[in-house]
DNA sequence: AATAAAAGTTAGACTAGTCTAACAAAATTA
DNA sequence: TAATTTTGTTAGACTAGTCTAACTTTTATT
């Protein structure tokens, strides 16, 4: 099925939302403020969406992406990810800098295109802030993941991915001399304000909570590392 | 000066007009047939662009980009060659899939994608077809260029391009066994239809004149190559 | 359970880009 | 030069996507 940039659009702010509510029932107005429209607009779409079937809902009733709904938006997800890869990886672009890029590319239309990128970076698992790249039949690679807050002091871990992909804090975590694949040691927590010193790379820093809580790692006991599902 | 989708496939077509037709007058007529719209679309986007001062033209008179109009132009232009470019050396693309494509990725907007690419490419002087691509400054580098019906019987001559970008005309010179950059010899041309005998690799074919119209050459004698300007 | 607050729906209006069809000007041809 | 054909312009209408503002339904609070 074709699609307008503003039809996928909405159909990836759904999956999204559905994605990081762990609950595929989504109400509108969460709809509406992720795409940064007003209510009326996010119901018109809305309607047009059900009339092709991509999503269900009954008036006043949650939101559902149908089975083609999801299909469609994960494809357009694994777009996303994998020029996120390729501008990081082939053209040397920082972390922080690609989102919006992607944002654009992730509408060209062509599945040849797509699977000689994937190819391309040697069928990439992961994009470059660590979330999983949907293969061509849509399939995810799962990581048991945890943010960095849930690990007890005294443990090390690796971090695999960010929470939030927002380019501040994206710098932020440059800064502190943290990556993906990169080991932490959580030295201390105060139990006060969950203040955490953390170690990486012989470094020491001191970071709050809003920033453990976004940062997602894997224990390093056992074989946990990615491409685990 | 940000352009929608609309405003940068007029503007680009108008160069390539007035770049085909080696006038920078351009018909009104012309350009809505070039974008497959209506005269009085046409008419109404080409007022909005004078508005703009992308173009200049008077009620009933020819058109002309202006300056800013033809900078803008030659970026989208220098963008489509680069990704052409692209899916051909990096992503095996054959040269008569590609148009469609770099269709929709010149109007992805990031002057730093653009340089990246750029740089990634080797900063190439030619496209696939062996159309230039402007530089950053929007500077092209001129070949001179014949085409293979002016070749005279018993020459050598080296093709540089082609004329007839269409994937139709494309799959045929494949089939000669030509490409950018072979030699080819005229072994003979028929004083009455122009059927030209042409030799590539050792191997011969006959061809039409509408064939050799649309080979572009260089001469082989002299140090006539690519990079000329 | 009644009321207030929050969330969702609808109607009417706007813009960009397109169309058709009537009209006007310019170019061609007889 | 007058008639005809070609080319360009205008007006009115349509669609997709957006808005505001009024309205309705659901949910939360007292």
């Amino acid at each position: 099925m074709l699609l307008s940039y503003t039809e996928e659009n909405y159909l990836k702010a759904l999956l999204k939302i559905s994605l990081s509510a762990d609950s595929s029932e989504i109400a509108a107005g969460d709809l509406a403020k992720a795409l940064s429209v007003k209510p009326g607009t996010a119901n018109d779409m809305l309607k047009k969406l059900k009339e092709k079937k991509l999503v269900d809902f009954e008036k006043y009733g949650k939101i559902r992406l149908t089975d083609s709904g999801r299909i469609s938006a994960l494809q357009i997800i694994r777009k996303h990810r994998l020029w996120e890869t390729f501008l990081c990886e082939k053209l040397d672009f920082e972390w922080d800098e690609v989102h919006e890029i992607a944002e654009q590319l992730e509408h060209i239309n062509s599945s040849k295109l797509v699977d000689k990128l994937d190819k391309f970076l040697n069928y990439p698992d992961f994009d470059p802030h660590g979330d999983p790249i949907p293969n061509s039949r849509g399939e995810i690679k799962y990581q048991h993941k945890k943010t960095l807050s849930e690990v007890l002091v005294g443990d090390t871990c690796t971090m695999v991915a960010v929470r939030d992909n927002s380019s501040a804090f994206l710098q932020y975590v440059v800064k502190v001399g943290l990556g993906i694949n990169n080991e932490i040691t959580v030295l201390s927590r105060q139990d006060y304000d969950a203040i955490t010193i953390i170690e990486v790379n012989g470094v020491k820093s001191s970071v709050s909570q809003k920033f453990t809580d976004n940062i997602y790692v894997v224990s390093n006991s056992g074989a946990n590392k990615h491409n685990c599902d």
